[in-house]
DNA sequence: AGCCTGTGCACCGTGAAAGCG
DNA sequence: CCGCTTTCACGGTGCACAGGC
């Protein structure tokens, strides 16, 4: 059986096509009776709208598209997945990128934009904004343009809580391993380090003290044997859990006791950092909360085209036992 | 600055609309005079083929859409990615879709499918491939439909290595952690065990040694900790890695060691299999070589509409400190 | 006249067959 | 045969309007 089209539908209902239209659509231009025969038919024929020809007519889909710079890793799935649950209660559909920005995208396919994780610089961010003519709304970057929003972690509040608790703690020679370059939310959270360090300590060494973990354990773990062996540091501020990981295992091989010869805190709580032991000490964004918090404003600048607006999310502070205090 | 289309490229060109056309699609009927001065204006005007259009006339996007049941864990993503690259070098474009099928695959804006972890008894999905009308892959199924493959795991082959291994091991009390029930890989993995249990004990008391841990490190944590407490396993054969991480955690809670007191393994060789200690024992499946021939399955079936092939991928044993032998 | 129900048609942007000089 | 144009179809939408009561 082939697909069936409105055409088929209206020559078996014998009536025009335009009525199947409104009759589909529930516009009150058709009878009651006119309808039921006309579902009744789509229904038996098994029609599917096509989204191309429907799409062309309206420039209307709904379809909301994320782009993420990758599926893997524990955050980016993890918050996929919360905006995925919340669209799809309310009748949306998303779809998910990874990759470079499509071409898709450009198109009228596509209603919205949500942006997670996308490497790329402000100006050339601003740019495609400024060409795509759709909603978007930003997780990871701060943009000011008509038509977009911006909800995203207070990174410097993040910071301020584990550099205190590493102020705190007795391990007080603290290295900072930070994520890839690309990453925005690296660079802020190097800049809230930096500006925490520097008061603090009244020191200007930070940048010696700071190594990029490129958000890989594996990389991490190279750099956290290194420091260990020769009793380099002995507190990690690392800028995700993943890359905490990595000195756990470094620490392990070395047999040094986390929590007690050495302090590592995290940051995402991803479900790693409660399963390893000692519970890694972490910061936690509400992701269920994040998630409804985009949604809220991507509909809102469908609604509205509002201007640009920023919403910056508290993280909570999620003590274990990975620092010694 | 507006849409533009090929009416406005025409009209200033001062040529028709299907020369435009022509000229965009590098036909030869356009002298390359033509064309170049075409391409120059489509350029300025920063044109974008409006891809409805294109699609309802050519019934043939370039867009492939991979439904998995959802973003979170390891395993999916590390898949997916895979997959994207591999298409993304190729001219296709992915999207990835998680939750139940949406309408849009089923439209023909969606060219085919790549099914992974999809959850689904083997007549709804058959139905589903049949009133689909496109290629489908199954990555975690073996369907036999025509239009469709399966790129699948050799569970059973992998379950094979991890038996042998702890039988080879001084603890033997094995038991089992299974993944949820509508997992297709965790039913094909209980099975292997049964087999391999049976058969090499001799006893006909597999489903009592049988644990559901749901793919949940959380569950299997409170799982672990009952049964070390009372010291009623030392052998542990999970069903995948992250539900392993649940049992060291458990052993670390209790002051057991890993890799002596008692032996874990795990399934998949996520990357959290290599940074715990001592590292997991575990299986792993060649991502990008199962992303290849997925990809390769799909082009297949377009090309051809050939009927149905089941290809099996062979797992390889990864050793690693967490089995005392 | 005015309401109700249904129809004819132009149109969205593209691709390709057929026609033409 | 080359290089370009005319024309039409893809599937669906919604305006303007027609005809009946």
């Amino acid at each position: 059986m082939e697909k069936a089209s409105l055409k088929d539908i209206a020559r078996i209902a014998n009536v025009s096509v335009a009525t199947v239209s409104y009759a589909l659509n529930n516009s009150s231009q058709v009878s009651e009776v006119t309808r039921a025969k006309i579902k009744k038919i789509a229904n038996e024929l098994n029609y599917i709208p096509n989204l191309s020809a429907q799409n062309l007519r309206t420039n209307n889909s709904n379809l909301i598209c994320a782009i993420v710079n990758t599926y893997q890793g524990n955050f980016n799935g993890d918050v996929l997945q919360e905006i995925q649950d919340i669209l799809e209660r309310k009748g949306f559909q998303l779809l998910a990128f990874s990759g470079s920005i499509p071409d898709i995208v450009k198109t009228d396919i596509i209603d919205g934009v949500l942006m997670l994780n996308y490497r790329a610089d402000s100006t050339e961010l601003q740019q495609f904004t400024n060409t795509l003519n759709k909603p978007i709304v930003f997780m990871t970057n701060e943009i000011n343009t008509a038509n977009s929003a911006s909800v995203v972690i207070d990174n410097r509040l993040g910071i301020k809580y584990l550099f205190d608790v590493l102020k705190k703690s007795k391990n007080e020679r603290i290295c900072f391993i930070t994520g890839d370059d690309n990453s925005f939310n690296s660079e802020q959270r190097y800049n809230a380090a930096k500006e925490f360090y520097t008061k603090s300590f009244k020191k200007n060494d930070f940048s010696q003290h700071v190594y990029s973990g490129q958000y890989d354990p594996i990389v991490t773990y190279q750099l956290g044997k290194r420091f260990l062996e020769n009793d380099q540091y002995d507190a990690f501020l690392c800028f995700n859990d993943d890359m905490a990981l990595g000195i756990y295992h470094a620490a392990s091989d070395l047999n040094i006791k986390v929590g007690k010869d050495i302090s590592i805190v995290g940051f995402d709580d991803s479900y790693v950092s409660s399963v390893v032991s000692p519970g890694l000490t972490t910061v936690q964004v509400d992701k269920k909360e994040w998630a409804e918090e985009v949604v809220n404003q991507y509909l809102e600048l469908k609604a509205s085209k509002s201007t640009n607006k920023v919403v910056k999310l508290s993280p909570k502070l999620i003590l274990r036992g990975s620092v010694n205090q």
